[in-house]
DNA sequence: GTGCTACTGTCAGATTCTGGCAGTATCCGT
DNA sequence: ACGGATACTGCCAGAATCTGACAGTAGCAC
């Protein structure tokens, strides 16, 4: 195995591993001694990965992905960097502030007369879209990630209020409007939630009892079913 | 240097020029003997790069970019799918498949963990825009790219029809319209024209005599001045 | 202090990379 | 059909790099 193939193995070892592992298990792991370890961790950490050593703990990687060296077309950073340009846009600004940060990443690495492109670049999108929710978009998204409930105040359409606590597993992205998809423990069954009208956002460190993803999938089969 | 930097500097190097090089040139051009440069384009070969040899010609690099390995965030690769997703869901085919075929590539070199994240991913894009054009935007793209005049037919807000010569330099993505921003040869100024009053659209060879950048820095001056 | 771990310097041996050479195949213009 | 230019492959010895082992320093937890 060369040695580039090995440090990305290195990264999916220690992505596996939340805890923080010892440098003697990572090496026995990937077959290689202690001191070469040293070095392929320094040589990652060079290239902006983020990886933590603690003397008597060991090594944590935060979260997040290393992708090898990859070929794209033309058309396909153009689609990639007005797709990030778009999400820049949106209101919710942890993601904006992603987004910027990736395009920049990937500005950095390119050769200059293509950053030039790039920032010239002849793919415009329109203005923010209009809304902006009152609450914090990062934190229902953080919520998502983790299956933790969440709680809050909903105003519906007709004006009415009431306290919901629900199961948030997916977040849509509308031409106008934010929507938050959650089952909802008060009418027990799959809700959207329109992200203007929900105010007095609760999160919490209760894990709901079901898998993100198998909510999904249910509610897209509830989707299918009746026609609309 | 090392190997790895040396074969991005090959990939930058090829793409400096436009026309066949020899593999002799290029190695005189890295400071690295030809067998060395056979065995540095056969690695590319391997990782994906479109590189073409000929014999008796030399080398080409057709169209495309090599991202050397990038470290992304959680969020930034979530702000980089939804991005992508939404860029698919537009009406403009080319762009729309290119976006596709972005995030398979990505998704291809994700361990399988990741790979399921993103596929049960839980930022979901909107419907696709209602509006479809009559026009292939991918014409009006790749006009833009070359800097080349475009003529069609416009039937303006009033219903008025007139046979228009462009000289088109950026597009527009809006809510529900795409926009293509030129220069009118008929009205002698900065003109928008929404692709779904657009039709007969013709592509030709004529490079228009301005550069595509100072068009859109000009343009751009005359939007900030009369402030709407 | 003791035990565990991250980290660095050094050096010899293992591994890989590199350049040169010889040879084959393919394309082009004449 | 021919010569010239070039892509491409196999081989091998020397150069460069990588690796493992050992010795040593430093921080943290008990």
């Amino acid at each position: 195995m060369s040695r580039s193939e090995r440090l990305l193995d290195l990264i999916q070892t220690l992505r596996r591993h939340r805890r923080p592992v010892s440098g003697q298990a990572l090496a026995d792991e990937l077959g290689i001694s202690i001191r070469t370890l040293y070095r392929d961790i320094a040589t990652l950490q060079g290239q902006g990965a983020p990886i933590e050593g603690e003397a008597g703990l060991g090594y944590v990687l935060k979260p997040g992905f290393m992708l090898p060296p990859l070929m794209f077309s033309d058309e396909e950073i153009e689609a990639i960097v007005l797709g990030s340009r778009w999400v820049a846009k949106q209101p919710d600004q942890r993601l904006s502030a992603a987004a910027a940060n990736a395009l920049a990443k990937i500005a950095a690495v390119l050769p200059d007369d293509l950053r030039e492109d790039l920032d010239a670049s002849t793919l415009l999108v329109g203005p923010p879209a209009a809304a902006i929710e009152g609450i914090d978009l990062g934190l229902v998204r953080q919520a998502i990630r983790n299956e933790r409930k969440l709680g809050f105040l909903y105003r519906d359409a007709g004006g009415a209020a009431s306290e919901r606590v629900v199961w948030p597993f997916a977040l849509g992205f509308f031409d106008k409007v934010r929507v938050v998809v959650a089952w909802c423990e008060m009418r027990q069954d799959f809700r959207h939630f329109r992200a203007d009208r929900i105010s007095g956002l609760n999160t919490t460190d209760t894990r709901y009892p079901r898998r993100r993803q198998a909510l999904l999938k249910e509610w897209r089969a509830t989707l299918d079913k009746p026609r609309s």
